[in-house]
DNA sequence: TCATATTATTGTATAATATTCAGATATTTA
DNA sequence: TAAATATCTGAATATTATACAATAATATGA
Protein backbone atom coordinates (compact mmCIF):
# COMPACT_ATOMS: atom_id res chain seq x y z
CA UNK A 1 0.00 0.00 0.00
CA UNK A 2 1.27 3.54 -0.80
CA UNK A 3 1.27 5.52 2.59
CA UNK A 4 -0.12 9.11 1.76
CA UNK A 5 -1.30 9.97 5.16
CA UNK A 6 2.09 11.34 6.38
CA UNK A 7 2.28 13.74 3.12
CA UNK A 8 -0.87 14.90 3.39
CA UNK A 9 -1.05 15.83 6.94
CA UNK A 10 2.35 17.70 5.90
CA UNK A 11 0.43 19.12 2.75
CA UNK A 12 -2.27 20.33 4.89
CA UNK A 13 -1.05 21.66 7.89
CA UNK A 14 0.16 24.70 5.90
CA UNK A 15 -1.75 24.78 3.06
CA UNK A 16 -3.21 23.14 0.28
CA UNK A 17 -7.07 23.88 0.96
CA UNK A 18 -9.54 26.44 -0.44
CA UNK A 19 -12.36 28.47 0.64
CA UNK A 20 -15.68 27.45 0.46
CA UNK A 21 -17.51 30.22 -1.35
CA UNK A 22 -20.52 28.46 -2.37
CA UNK A 23 -21.12 27.24 1.20
CA UNK A 24 -19.80 30.74 2.85
CA UNK A 25 -22.90 32.65 0.02
CA UNK A 26 -25.83 30.22 1.24
CA UNK A 27 -24.50 30.69 5.45
CA UNK A 28 -24.72 34.74 4.63
CA UNK A 29 -27.53 34.50 1.97
CA UNK A 30 -25.17 36.44 -0.18
CA UNK A 31 -24.77 35.66 -4.05
CA UNK A 32 -21.83 33.38 -4.82
CA UNK A 33 -20.02 35.49 -6.76
CA UNK A 34 -19.86 38.38 -4.77
CA UNK A 35 -18.11 36.33 -1.83
CA UNK A 36 -15.99 35.26 -4.31
CA UNK A 37 -15.29 38.86 -5.35
CA UNK A 38 -14.79 39.66 -1.61
CA UNK A 39 -12.76 36.53 -0.91
CA UNK A 40 -10.47 36.71 -4.18
CA UNK A 41 -9.89 41.01 -2.29
CA UNK A 42 -9.03 39.30 0.62
CA UNK A 43 -6.31 37.15 -1.07
CA UNK A 44 -5.11 39.83 -3.23
CA UNK A 45 -4.50 42.48 -0.47
CA UNK A 46 -2.56 39.70 1.51
CA UNK A 47 -5.02 39.64 4.62
CA UNK A 48 -5.30 35.99 3.99
CA UNK A 49 -1.95 34.55 4.02
CA UNK A 50 -3.14 30.49 3.87
CA UNK A 51 -5.76 27.89 3.82
CA UNK A 52 -4.73 24.87 6.19
CA UNK A 53 -6.05 21.86 7.92
CA UNK A 54 -6.49 21.96 11.88
CA UNK A 55 -5.59 18.33 13.36
CA UNK A 56 -6.67 16.29 15.89
CA UNK A 57 -2.83 16.40 16.94
CA UNK A 58 -2.67 13.68 18.88
CA UNK A 59 -3.96 11.25 16.09
CA UNK A 60 -0.66 12.53 14.04
CA UNK A 61 1.66 11.90 16.78
CA UNK A 62 1.95 15.43 17.72
CA UNK A 63 -0.10 14.91 20.94
CA UNK A 64 2.88 16.59 23.17
CA UNK A 65 2.63 20.32 23.52
CA UNK A 66 5.00 22.31 25.01
CA UNK A 67 5.43 25.90 25.37
CA UNK A 68 9.44 26.80 25.39
CA UNK A 69 10.61 30.35 26.80
CA UNK A 70 15.00 30.68 25.46
CA UNK A 71 17.52 33.07 26.00
CA UNK A 72 19.48 32.84 23.34
CA UNK A 73 23.28 33.29 23.04
CA UNK A 74 24.88 36.49 23.97
CA UNK A 75 25.75 37.34 20.26
CA UNK A 76 22.54 36.47 19.14
CA UNK A 77 20.74 38.81 21.79
CA UNK A 78 20.34 41.98 19.42
CA UNK A 79 18.60 39.92 16.62
CA UNK A 80 16.77 36.99 17.60
CA UNK A 81 14.82 37.27 14.24
CA UNK A 82 17.67 35.14 12.44
CA UNK A 83 17.17 32.36 14.60
CA UNK A 84 13.61 32.39 15.05
CA UNK A 85 13.52 32.67 10.83
CA UNK A 86 15.14 29.25 10.88
CA UNK A 87 14.12 27.38 13.35
CA UNK A 88 10.57 28.55 11.30
CA UNK A 89 11.87 25.68 8.70
CA UNK A 90 11.49 22.98 11.79
CA UNK A 91 7.41 21.15 10.90
CA UNK A 92 7.37 20.43 14.65
CA UNK A 93 7.23 23.98 15.66
CA UNK A 94 3.97 25.58 15.56
CA UNK A 95 4.48 29.15 16.82
CA UNK A 96 7.55 31.08 17.20
CA UNK A 97 7.45 34.73 18.67
CA UNK A 98 10.18 37.66 19.70
CA UNK A 99 8.46 38.54 22.96
CA UNK A 100 8.93 41.02 26.36
CA UNK A 101 9.59 40.16 29.24
CA UNK A 102 12.68 37.77 30.49
CA UNK A 103 13.42 35.22 27.85
CA UNK A 104 13.55 36.29 23.84
CA UNK A 105 11.79 33.67 22.16
CA UNK A 106 8.37 32.03 23.13
CA UNK A 107 7.90 28.60 20.61
CA UNK A 108 5.03 26.29 20.25
CA UNK A 109 6.33 22.58 19.75
CA UNK A 110 4.30 19.86 18.84
CA UNK A 111 6.16 16.08 19.32
CA UNK A 112 5.03 12.81 19.41
CA UNK A 113 5.95 12.50 23.17
CA UNK A 114 8.22 13.53 25.45
CA UNK A 115 11.22 11.68 24.33
CA UNK A 116 10.89 13.40 20.77
CA UNK A 117 10.90 16.57 22.48
CA UNK A 118 13.65 16.31 24.39
CA UNK A 119 15.74 15.09 21.50
CA UNK A 120 14.82 18.09 19.66
CA UNK A 121 15.35 20.72 22.68
CA UNK A 122 18.73 18.81 23.04
CA UNK A 123 19.27 19.45 18.92
CA UNK A 124 18.12 23.02 19.21
CA UNK A 125 19.89 24.13 22.21
CA UNK A 126 23.04 22.70 20.44
CA UNK A 127 22.91 24.17 17.23
CA UNK A 128 22.22 27.83 18.56
CA UNK A 129 23.90 27.82 21.44
CA UNK A 130 20.71 28.66 23.61
CA UNK A 131 22.06 30.22 26.79
CA UNK A 132 18.94 28.70 28.85
CA UNK A 133 15.41 27.06 27.92
CA UNK A 134 12.28 26.81 30.51
CA UNK A 135 9.39 24.47 29.44
CA UNK A 136 5.89 24.40 29.98
CA UNK A 137 4.44 21.37 28.98
CA UNK A 138 0.40 21.64 27.76
CA UNK A 139 -1.70 19.28 29.87
CA UNK A 140 -5.16 19.82 28.18
CA UNK A 141 -5.28 22.08 24.47
CA UNK A 142 -8.99 23.08 25.30
CA UNK A 143 -8.51 25.35 21.99
CA UNK A 144 -5.99 25.98 19.45
CA UNK A 145 -5.69 28.05 16.39
CA UNK A 146 -9.16 29.48 16.78
CA UNK A 147 -10.54 25.79 16.81
CA UNK A 148 -12.00 24.01 19.83
CA UNK A 149 -11.28 20.43 20.69
CA UNK A 150 -13.14 17.70 20.07
CA UNK B 1 -22.14 48.76 0.21
CA UNK B 2 -21.97 45.67 2.12
CA UNK B 3 -19.40 44.83 3.89
CA UNK B 4 -18.51 41.10 3.94
CA UNK B 5 -15.46 41.08 5.11
CA UNK B 6 -16.13 40.77 9.02
CA UNK B 7 -18.25 38.08 8.21
CA UNK B 8 -16.00 36.23 5.99
CA UNK B 9 -13.20 36.51 8.30
CA UNK B 10 -15.01 35.28 11.06
CA UNK B 11 -16.30 32.20 9.51
CA UNK B 12 -12.75 31.16 7.75
CA UNK B 13 -11.07 31.94 10.91
CA UNK B 14 -12.92 28.64 11.98
CA UNK B 15 -13.71 26.46 8.74
CA UNK B 16 -15.31 26.97 5.56
CA UNK B 17 -12.46 25.66 3.84
CA UNK B 18 -12.15 22.35 2.11
CA UNK B 19 -9.12 20.55 0.99
CA UNK B 20 -7.58 20.71 -2.81
CA UNK B 21 -8.05 17.27 -4.15
CA UNK B 22 -6.91 18.15 -7.46
CA UNK B 23 -3.92 20.39 -6.65
CA UNK B 24 -3.04 17.76 -4.05
CA UNK B 25 -2.92 14.75 -6.36
CA UNK B 26 -0.87 16.86 -8.67
CA UNK B 27 2.02 17.61 -6.22
CA UNK B 28 1.80 14.20 -5.30
CA UNK B 29 1.56 12.51 -8.60
CA UNK B 30 -1.15 10.24 -7.31
CA UNK B 31 -4.80 9.98 -9.13
CA UNK B 32 -7.21 12.26 -7.45
CA UNK B 33 -9.50 9.57 -6.55
CA UNK B 34 -7.02 8.00 -4.44
CA UNK B 35 -5.93 11.75 -2.66
CA UNK B 36 -10.00 11.82 -2.00
CA UNK B 37 -10.20 8.19 -0.60
CA UNK B 38 -7.24 8.99 1.82
CA UNK B 39 -8.45 12.52 3.09
CA UNK B 40 -12.18 11.23 3.34
CA UNK B 41 -10.63 8.52 5.59
CA UNK B 42 -9.22 11.30 8.15
CA UNK B 43 -12.18 13.28 8.53
CA UNK B 44 -13.87 10.43 9.09
CA UNK B 45 -11.50 9.29 11.71
CA UNK B 46 -11.63 12.42 12.81
CA UNK B 47 -8.24 13.35 12.43
CA UNK B 48 -8.94 16.58 10.58
CA UNK B 49 -10.80 18.47 13.11
CA UNK B 50 -11.28 22.08 10.31
CA UNK B 51 -10.29 23.57 6.88
CA UNK B 52 -9.51 26.99 7.69
CA UNK B 53 -7.82 30.11 6.91
CA UNK B 54 -4.52 31.95 8.28
CA UNK B 55 -4.27 35.68 8.29
CA UNK B 56 -1.92 38.71 8.86
CA UNK B 57 -3.95 39.37 11.84
CA UNK B 58 -2.25 43.13 11.74
CA UNK B 59 -5.04 43.40 8.78
CA UNK B 60 -7.73 42.51 10.80
CA UNK B 61 -7.91 44.42 13.26
CA UNK B 62 -6.04 41.55 15.55
CA UNK B 63 -2.30 42.43 15.48
CA UNK B 64 -1.68 42.80 19.11
CA UNK B 65 -0.83 39.00 20.16
CA UNK B 66 -0.37 38.36 24.37
CA UNK B 67 -0.08 35.17 25.89
CA UNK B 68 -1.27 34.97 29.32
CA UNK B 69 -0.57 33.16 32.20
CA UNK B 70 -3.76 32.69 34.63
CA UNK B 71 -4.27 31.74 38.12
CA UNK B 72 -7.76 31.25 38.61
CA UNK B 73 -9.83 31.21 41.74
CA UNK B 74 -9.02 29.16 44.58
CA UNK B 75 -12.75 27.97 44.02
CA UNK B 76 -11.94 26.66 40.44
CA UNK B 77 -8.32 25.74 41.01
CA UNK B 78 -9.68 21.97 41.09
CA UNK B 79 -11.26 22.49 37.47
CA UNK B 80 -9.93 24.75 35.78
CA UNK B 81 -11.46 22.84 32.67
CA UNK B 82 -14.80 24.83 32.76
CA UNK B 83 -13.26 28.02 32.94
CA UNK B 84 -11.64 27.00 29.93
CA UNK B 85 -14.38 25.86 28.20
CA UNK B 86 -16.02 28.88 29.15
CA UNK B 87 -13.05 31.46 27.55
CA UNK B 88 -13.43 29.37 24.50
CA UNK B 89 -16.38 31.30 23.30
CA UNK B 90 -14.74 34.58 22.64
CA UNK B 91 -13.21 34.78 19.30
CA UNK B 92 -10.37 36.90 20.30
CA UNK B 93 -8.92 33.83 22.11
CA UNK B 94 -6.70 31.83 19.59
CA UNK B 95 -5.86 29.09 22.12
CA UNK B 96 -5.80 27.82 25.53
CA UNK B 97 -4.10 25.27 26.97
CA UNK B 98 -3.95 23.84 30.90
CA UNK B 99 -0.47 23.67 31.74
CA UNK B 100 1.85 22.81 34.22
CA UNK B 101 4.18 25.15 36.81
CA UNK B 102 3.09 27.91 38.43
CA UNK B 103 -0.49 28.78 36.33
CA UNK B 104 -3.23 26.76 35.71
CA UNK B 105 -4.20 28.45 32.13
CA UNK B 106 -1.98 29.72 29.37
CA UNK B 107 -3.97 31.96 26.76
CA UNK B 108 -3.16 33.11 23.51
CA UNK B 109 -4.87 36.29 22.94
CA UNK B 110 -5.40 38.43 19.61
CA UNK B 111 -6.69 41.77 19.84
CA UNK B 112 -6.69 45.17 17.65
CA UNK B 113 -4.06 46.81 20.03
CA UNK B 114 -3.35 47.49 24.17
CA UNK B 115 -6.73 49.33 24.62
CA UNK B 116 -8.39 46.46 23.54
CA UNK B 117 -6.13 43.90 25.29
CA UNK B 118 -6.56 45.83 28.37
CA UNK B 119 -10.67 46.05 28.50
CA UNK B 120 -10.53 42.13 27.64
CA UNK B 121 -8.41 41.32 30.41
CA UNK B 122 -10.65 43.63 32.99
CA UNK B 123 -13.74 41.47 31.75
CA UNK B 124 -12.50 38.12 31.92
CA UNK B 125 -10.71 38.83 34.93
CA UNK B 126 -14.03 40.50 36.61
CA UNK B 127 -15.93 37.55 35.26
CA UNK B 128 -13.94 34.08 36.18
CA UNK B 129 -12.18 35.80 39.25
CA UNK B 130 -8.96 34.88 38.34
CA UNK B 131 -6.86 35.55 41.36
CA UNK B 132 -3.86 36.12 39.14
CA UNK B 133 -2.90 36.77 35.27
CA UNK B 134 0.72 37.35 34.15
CA UNK B 135 1.27 38.85 30.15
CA UNK B 136 3.77 38.17 27.74
CA UNK B 137 3.21 40.29 24.88
CA UNK B 138 4.00 39.38 21.45
CA UNK B 139 7.15 41.67 19.56
CA UNK B 140 6.78 39.89 16.20
CA UNK B 141 4.94 36.50 15.52
CA UNK B 142 7.86 34.88 13.30
CA UNK B 143 5.59 31.58 12.85
CA UNK B 144 1.53 31.13 13.52
CA UNK B 145 -0.75 28.00 12.73
CA UNK B 146 2.69 26.46 11.28
CA UNK B 147 2.27 29.02 8.22
CA UNK B 148 5.44 31.45 9.03
CA UNK B 149 5.01 35.15 8.62
CA UNK B 150 5.38 37.33 5.44
C1' DT C 1 -2.19 -22.39 4.47
C1' DC C 2 -5.90 -20.89 2.15
C1' DA C 3 -10.51 -19.02 1.83
C1' DT C 4 -13.00 -14.86 3.15
C1' DA C 5 -13.63 -10.27 4.69
C1' DT C 6 -12.01 -5.81 4.88
C1' DT C 7 -9.53 -1.93 3.30
C1' DA C 8 -7.19 0.66 -0.33
C1' DT C 9 -6.45 2.05 -5.19
C1' DT C 10 -8.01 3.94 -9.43
C1' DG C 11 -10.52 5.03 -14.10
C1' DT C 12 -14.85 6.69 -15.78
C1' DA C 13 -19.02 9.28 -15.39
C1' DT C 14 -21.47 12.74 -13.07
C1' DA C 15 -22.50 16.37 -9.88
C1' DA C 16 -21.07 20.33 -7.55
C1' DT C 17 -18.34 24.32 -7.37
C1' DA C 18 -15.34 27.98 -8.68
C1' DT C 19 -14.28 31.29 -12.11
C1' DT C 20 -14.79 34.40 -16.02
C1' DC C 21 -17.07 37.95 -18.08
C1' DA C 22 -19.92 41.80 -18.83
C1' DG C 23 -23.18 44.99 -17.37
C1' DA C 24 -25.04 47.54 -13.58
C1' DT C 25 -24.48 50.17 -9.33
C1' DA C 26 -22.16 52.42 -5.86
C1' DT C 27 -18.17 55.02 -4.03
C1' DT C 28 -14.12 57.82 -4.33
C1' DT C 29 -11.37 61.30 -6.39
C1' DA C 30 -10.11 65.54 -8.37
C1' DT D 1 -20.32 67.19 -10.51
C1' DA D 2 -17.97 64.57 -13.75
C1' DA D 3 -14.72 60.97 -14.29
C1' DA D 4 -12.36 57.21 -12.42
C1' DT D 5 -12.43 53.38 -9.53
C1' DA D 6 -14.31 49.79 -6.79
C1' DT D 7 -18.09 46.66 -5.78
C1' DC D 8 -22.00 43.79 -6.89
C1' DT D 9 -24.32 40.27 -9.52
C1' DG D 10 -26.49 36.98 -13.20
C1' DA D 11 -25.40 33.96 -16.97
C1' DA D 12 -22.03 31.04 -19.24
C1' DT D 13 -18.04 28.26 -18.76
C1' DA D 14 -14.22 25.82 -16.76
C1' DT D 15 -12.54 23.30 -12.99
C1' DT D 16 -12.92 20.30 -9.30
C1' DA D 17 -14.98 17.09 -6.17
C1' DT D 18 -17.66 13.04 -5.66
C1' DA D 19 -20.13 8.60 -6.56
C1' DC D 20 -19.58 4.36 -8.42
C1' DA D 21 -17.68 0.04 -9.82
C1' DA D 22 -13.90 -2.86 -10.79
C1' DT D 23 -9.54 -4.37 -9.16
C1' DA D 24 -5.79 -5.06 -6.00
C1' DA D 25 -3.76 -5.42 -1.57
C1' DT D 26 -3.97 -6.63 3.18
C1' DA D 27 -5.88 -8.64 7.30
C1' DT D 28 -8.47 -12.33 9.65
C1' DG D 29 -9.18 -16.71 11.43
C1' DA D 30 -10.34 -21.67 11.00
Amino acid sequence: MKNIEPKLVELLKQGYCTPQISQIAKKLKEPGTTIHYNIKKLERDKVIRSYKAVFDYKKIDAGHCTYVFVNVSSEDYGSPEKIAHELANDPRIESIDICTGDYELLLKIRTKDIDEYYSLMKEIIAKFKFSKASSIISLNQVKSEFVRAA
